[in-house]
DNA sequence: TCTGTCACG
DNA sequence: ACGTACGTGACAGAA
């Protein structure tokens, strides 16, 4: 019969899980850990996609003892005693195996190694090809033309298959078999197999495979040398235990079928409920094509009331469940609008309990640094509560957060992920106001009202679910040692805000008003139209195209509208005056539309100064964004820009601005990712890296570099990053695409590490459908198998693009909370006010500034040891022009 | 509400 | 033959 015979030694992966998971065990919201049923089971649903075995089987070793002892009382007596949690895991992982039709094969008296060494024989008689999935070395005696070894990797490397020709040179001998020979001379320390003392892997191997078995060795034993014959002749007594002990059989009766072995994938619905008991979330794609009622009975297993009840008693079970969920409530909006309730909600043994209350009513819960709160944008509610004098401490599990790390893509909102995870509405609202269940009907017409007890609990129970997961993609790190500090570090930046000289920028509005005016009555004049809205990209188009005719071959369609974006009018500059008049027109408007006409009303009138909000849990790549109003894309490369700047100050003479930038982070992090020699030669050398690029892809000695070839290799480094493309390169560099395709093809002639980090990071893509940066965080990449070539393309880009800019993210986000702690630490009363990707912004009284600076340095080059030294560049000034 | 444009890293 | 560098947010005009 042909097929692919799997048969896993049960055992050996239940070990192998168990140490997996020792340092971080994965514990469920019952506080049961499933860290083992969830490796086994994920690694048996991972092997049957990426094998597809047709036939598969798992062996467990049996209670009692085996032949083996019985031949041997010391086999295996000094092993530890078994982890009370491998023990309990056989059970649960016998019911899974049956609930997916795997057949569980155990026999009284042998070991797995037994059960599966008779079954791969007998199977690769009758025409399998088998394949024996255990780490044991001991297997690789088994080894034929149809049986190999398949290695599960370490900690998510490779699995690796051996077969004849590997195992073989492996031990430098000529036949699977004689691995018999050499465990027996070896022994085996950890069994108490004795084998012969004094021989080793090296010897043992030249020995067996110079005499081709162990009896001759011993026929010829007067050819070896004086101290090995010894050596062998000491072990005589109880070589031939050895041998049987670490002979695996071949024989013993196997009574279920190879046609019982067959795989088949419409499991049992017990296999859903199975992953309901223990969480396994992140599995349930597997077993999505499932026909039973089970997977409709997934939505109705969240059954709960939230029953309303007092504060007092809320906080009694919050205190013995060591949990919280809590939302709060303000009048108006902004981080300074009052709080006028929360509501807390608690697990109770049949379902949930919520209250509402002042605020003050919580302190205590809130402040108490042992019980966990799960919410919803912690940070929010921490600006807020802390202009109550309400402080939130200990663990924080938000759960728009703890999703955003899941898969940074999609929709983080509260009623979405309600749905999505416990299959209820949460906007819909409860008949009653007492004993609500989540799922009584509700009147379609009444008025839909937040509630927040229905909140507090899908916050609650949304957040177990998405706590499970985090565990499973095994990033509670990233959570806890990254996002999680982070959300008070950015409260923190967020309350102290940051001061904007207002009436310098007005002085200015009124320059830039009159540049705006003029322009625009030039432009009018030119096109003879004293009611040309200039600000109108129809109405440039109709003038310039078609009342001017500048050149009519630029048509950017969408709408049919031409396009007057800046790159198409400079091409266009020599052709008429009016293109200057446009341009600086734009550039003026543009500063005072978005920086200065609407700044004044996002002074706080509690501080004077202007509080942005950083949103944490919104870019794909894992950096932040800001916005309300966005501090992070404030001018400063041309002139009129550089007067916007000038206005953000510290708060008096007795403050500076502090300014810290990560040089060329970036392209060093990439430096990193790829290893390229001349590329880590140039950082660590702090040689200009652009110049060293310009150096190697035009065949110049660096010193000879001109400024338009380092200019051009700048470009190409940023290009790489991005996942340039000829015609890109080309239209920056306003060369010809031809050019430009040299320019590419030289470059990663120059660096092939560069290339083939590319291509292993796509390849890496395809494979897992996600790239990662440096710390865990994910992005997927659904479109990289797209038929779309354009969104293929782009997904490829976004796959290369994604791990760079996120471990920059990664990495200035831990410099953050570092700085912040020692900030706090040291005293000072100097404050982290903004971040910019790439820059810290800080405020300091003038006495501060220099253990400041040390600090913020300190902290920002010492995250993380790359490949090439991460550097920081620190200055002040009075302003954040000035600190630049 | 969407599109074009442009400010930043 | 096709479309063309990554990630954001805000404004003005068009629809």
């Amino acid at each position: 019969m042909p097929g692919r015979l799997f048969l896993i030694d049960g055992h050996a992966l239940i070990f192998k899980m168990y140490y997996a998971f020792m340092r971080r065990p994965m514990i469920n919201s019952k506080g049961v850990d499933t860290s083992i049923l969830f490796g086994f089971t994920k690694y048996l649903l991972e092997l049957i996609e990426r094998e597809k075995p047709t036939h598969l089987a798992v062996s467990f070793d049996p209670p009692g003892g085996t032949f083996r002892n019985q031949m041997y009382p010391a086999y295996k007596a000094n092993r530890p005693e078994t982890p009370q949690l491998v023990i309990d895991a056989l059970d649960p992982l016998i019911q899974i195996c049956k609930a997916m039709n795997i057949p569980v094969l155990m026999k009284a008296g042998f070991e797995a190694d037994d059960v599966i060494g008779s079954m791969a024989v007998k199977a690769a008689a009758e025409g399998m090809d088998v394949y024996m999935v255990t780490p044991d070395k001991d297997y690789g005696q088994l080894i034929s033309d149809h049986i190999w070894q398949y290695k599960p990797g370490r900690a998510g490397g490779d699995d690796e298959i051996v077969g004849v020709p590997e195992i073989c040179a492996r031990y430098g001998i000529e036949r699977p078999e004689q691995v018999i020979d050499m465990l027996t001379i070896c022994g085996d320390a950890s069994d108490n197999v004795p084998g012969v003392k004094g021989i080793g892997e090296v010897w043992a191997g030249k020995l067996v495979s110079q005499y081709g078995t162990l009896e001759n060795i011993y026929a010829n034993i007067d050819k070896l040398t004086q101290k090995q014959r010894d050596m062998f002749v000491a072990s005589r007594p109880y070589i031939d235990l050895s041998k049987k002990l670490v002979t695996i059989k071949t024989d013993v009766p196997i009574e279920t079928g190879l046609d019982e072995m067959a795989v088949n994938l419409d499991y049992s619905p017990a296999i859903a409920d199975l992953f309901e008991k223990y969480e396994f979330n992140s599995l349930k794609r597997y077993i999505s094509h499932v026909s039973s009622h089970a997977a409709a009975s997934e939505v109705k297993s969240v059954r709960l009331d939230v029953d309303e009840t007092s504060a007092v008693q809320v906080a009694t079970a919050v205190c013995s469940s060591g949990r919280c969920a809590f939302v709060v409530d303000t009048a108006g909006t902004g981080i300074f609008a009052p709080v006028t309730k929360v509501t807390v909600a608690a697990l109770t043994k049949d379902g949930c309990m919520a209250a509402e209350a002042p605020a003050s009513q919580f302190k205590a819960i809130l402040e108490d640094p042992t019980i966990i709160k799960f919410g919803f944008d912690i940070k929010y509610q921490m600006d807020v509560l802390s202009h109550a004098g309400i402080s939130i401490v200990g663990k924080l599990r938000d759960v728009e957060l703890m999703h955003y790390l899941l898969d940074p893509e999609k929709a983080h909102k509260l009623d979405i992920l309600s749905k999505s995870y416990l299959g209820v509405d949460i906007n819909q609202q409860p008949v009653a106001r007492k004993e609500v269940s989540l799922f009584d009907e509700v009147d379609e017409d009444e008025p839909v009202e937040r509630n927040r007890f229905r909140e507090a609990a899908a916050i609650l129970l949304v957040g177990s679910k998405v706590w499970t997961e985090l565990q499973e993609a095994g990033i509670v790190d990233l959570y806890e040692k990254i996002e999680e500090p982070l959300i008070r570090v950015l409260s923190r930046m967020e309350c102290t805000g940051v001061k904007v000289d207002i009436p310098s920028l007005m002085e200015y509005a009124d320059s830039l008003r009159a540049e705006i005016a003029e322009n625009e009555s030039v432009v009018r004049q030119i096109a003879g139209d004293p009611t040309l809205n200039v600000s109108s990209p129809k109405q440039l188009g109709e003038l310039l195209f078609e009342k001017l005719k500048l050149d009519p071959k630029a048509k950017k369609s969408a709408r049919g509208t031409w396009s007057t974006d800046e790159d198409t009018l400079v091409e266009l500059a020599d052709e008429s005056p009016v293109i200057d008049a446009i341009l600086d027109y734009r550039a003026a408007k543009k500063l005072l539309s978005t920086y200065i006409e609407p700044f004044p009303k996002y002074i706080s009138p509690v501080t004077g100064r202007i509080h942005t909000t950083f949103n944490q849990a919104l870019t794909s790549t894992g950096r932040l964004s800001s916005s309300n109003p966005n501090l992070q894309n404030i001018p400063i490369r041309s002139d009129r820009g550089r007067s916007i700047r000038k206005a953000f100050v510290a708060q008096d003479a007795d403050s500076v601005i502090v300014s810290a930038d990560y040089s060329q982070i970036e392209l060093r992090i990439m430096a990193h990712l790829c290893q390229d020699e001349h590329l880590i030669h140039a950082f660590r050398e702090g040689i200009d890296v652009h110049a060293a690029t310009a150096s190697k892809i035009f065949h110049v000695p660096v010193e000879s570099v001109s400024a338009d070839q380092r200019r051009i290799a700048k470009t190409a480094n940023f290009g790489i990053m991005y996942g340039i493309s000829a015609f890109g390169l080309a239209q920056r560099l306003r060369i010809s695409r031809a050019e430009s395709k040299k320019i590419i093809d030289d470059y990663f002639k120059s660096f092939p590490a560069i290339r083939s980090f590319i291509d292993q990071t796509v390849a890496a893509a395809r494979e897992n459908g996600y790239v990662e940066t440096l710390f865990g965080r994910r992005r997927y990449i659904p479109d990289i198998n797209s038929k779309n070539m354009t969104l293929r393309a782009l997904a490829e880009r976004n796959a290369v693009n994604a791990p760079i800019q996120g471990t920059s993210a990664d990495i200035i986000k831990i410099a953050m909370i570092g700085i912040d702690r020692r900030i706090r630490e040291a005293g000072l009363n100097a404050r982290m006010v903004l971040q910019v990707h790439d820059e810290l912004v800080f405020e300091s009284p003038v006495p501060e500034v220099d253990t400041l600076k040390r600090l913020v340095v300190e902290e920002m080059e010492g995250v993380i040891r790359l490949s090439v030294p991460l550097t920081v560049e620190c200055n002040d000034g009075k302003n954040w022009l000035e600190a630049h």
